[in-house]
DNA sequence: AAAACAATTTTGGGCAAGCAAAGTTAATTG
DNA sequence: CAATTAACTTTGCTTGCCCAAAATTGTTTT
């Protein structure tokens, strides 16, 4: 049984590697991840390297096994089916249950996860938007752009918000940005850096001025 | 914040406190119940009474202190509502929730908790009969007597079993004698030590034989 | 009262995780 | 190319929690 710090570890792993999948994570980034000081994530990672659930490189970075991503999948899939479950069973605001899985995620038993599972029909995706891996450590993909990237004026759908900061949320909350909403992008000003979004705000139109750097953060399908 | 550690051996404390409350809980008690060597218990009770959570006096045992019996109650609190939720809400068996609990308990916050409690309509007892504190730190007595000592023949309610196992509770599941449940006792036989019970299972009346020893887990309450 | 016993405490040591600060490497810049 | 810098690793130390075994104490028993 892996120890609570080695699924958080595994977990961070996963989800900071590079895009380029021949790439390795540097110590800096995954130290900056699990919040801890470079010299122990260096010794945290040699013991699990022991393992054989990552690979490690001195001076390279680290990388999971199919083990370990695996075990960092089951992890995910626990946190992001119990963030499901709090917003659609408990009633908690999808902006504060993060950091309640984030402590969950350790302790249910498969039983548990299964019956969450269950009573929530097998969901694909969790209130942010993540895909939830599968009971077999598949992930679904969901191809899609995002706010920066999609076609002016056609009516799209937010899939996914990649910002997990309750205060953010909130404010996506107000601005109705929510996932499921519909929006369609009017324009964007490279000078500015901003994008404009027009949002169906309680039956009424509302344009909504965003950076690059926040648009960036929703993804839509369009409908 | 008292670590995980601490909140087991303030519960524990709690739970195995003798009767009479000018007594003391030995160490040896405690370090079974807690599940570790006499020595370890020693040395753990000395850092919790530094801090003023329990007194200690060695050799001859610990007792809670007013805010330490506070924190235990805070966690039979949390134990005990999420045992109910596992039961009412996720659908377990009440057999297998107490394992459960035992981890859910440190992690769930007190926002997640009163979201918790507010589903469940402030539930007064757990799966088992067992009081839930409220937030107060206040036990709601009931006052009823067990198999062993309640008058004979008389129509009466299982209220509480003091039972956590799960072999023993899918048992006690088969017999029906769930905490609801109608029975009436029929007769003792002190020679045998072994009580015989009436039960109504599935519409027809039951009867059963226990051990004194088994007859003595089962609070009922006359209707 | 002395001896034996049971319960408890002390001692010494281990493991998992963490930090701070000193020491290495590798990359960047002058 | 040498010097500086940034990233990384190593080292030494701390804390929380645990165990095994030796030492102590209080209580029985002889």
């Amino acid at each position: 049984m892996a120890s609570r710090t080695i699924e958080n570890y595994l977990k961070q792993i996963y989800l900071s590697r590079p895009a380029d999948e021949t790439q390795w994570l540097t110590m800096g980034k995954l130290s900056m991840a699990v919040g801890v000081t470079p010299g122990t994530a260096t010794s945290m990672v040699r013991a699990i390297s022991d393992a054989h659930l990552v690979e490690y490189e001195p001076r390279a970075g680290v990388r999971l096994t199919p083990a370990g991503e695996q075990l960092a999948l089951h992890v995910l899939r626990r946190h992001r089916l119990i963030e499901l479950l709090l917003v659609k069973v408990l009633g908690l605001d999808w902006s504060e249950v993060h950091a309640e899985a984030e402590e969950l995620e350790h302790v249910v038993s498969d039983r548990l996860l299964a019956r969450i599972d269950e009573i929530l029909h097998h969901p694909a995706f969790d209130p942010h938007g993540d895909p939830i891996p599968t009971a077999g450590g598949v992930v679904r993909r969901q191809d899609c752009c995002t706010v920066l990237d999609c076609p002016l004026d056609s009516p799209t759908r937010i899939a996914r918000i990649l910002d997990q900061s309750a205060e953010f949320l909130q404010y996506v909350n107000v601005c109705g940005l929510l996932p499921g909403a519909e929006i369609s992008v009017a324009s964007r000003n490279h000078q500015a850096q901003t994008v404009e979004v027009m949002v169906i705000k309680s039956g009424e139109k509302q344009a909504l001025t965003l950076s690059f750097a926040v648009a960036e953060k929703f993804f839509v399908q369009t409908t």
